[in-house]
DNA sequence: CCCGTGACTTCCG
DNA sequence: ACGGAAGCCACGG
């Protein structure tokens, strides 16, 4: 199989599955795994599905909606005008309507039907 | 094999 | 309520 790590595999499989004009944290991602103080692992999830090409790693934030690894994409500013061109608004590279466009996976990818 | 780092979060004082 | 330290998982040297 080509399951090498779950954590890994998990958290690229929900990124993967977060809608349109919605944003979560990695807490929100580690916490559904069962590991609530795994988020940085997350993170390194991001990174390796951001070079797989295949995870919208800019939909992911920290717990603040700050645009924590903007850094780490290309150039500066091209997640927020990502996010900002699926109509999330972001100052100061923090989403400011990001309560109303979180998008919690241990809610909405709830097991029950 | 052991140590350190990393896109974070939570707990303890 | 604020600040500092620990925790967790994976990868690199």
């Amino acid at each position: 199989m080509s399951q090498k790590t779950n954590f890994f595999k998990k958290a690229q499989a929900v990124a993967r599955q977060i809608p349109f004009g919605r944003v979560t944290s990695y807490g929100a991602i580690a916490h559904y795994l069962g590991a609530a103080k795994s988020a940085r692992t997350v993170g390194w999830a991001m990174k390796a599905s951001h070079l797989d090409g295949t995870v919208p790693a800019h939909r992911v934030v920290n717990s603040k909606g700050i645009l924590t690894g903007k850094h780490h994409f290309e150039g500066t500013n091209l997640m927020q005008q990502l996010l900002e061109n699926e109509g999330v608004i972001i100052e100061n590279f923090q989403i400011v309507n990001f309560q109303e466009i979180f998008w919690d996976p241990t809610i909405e990818l709830r097991k029950d039907s």
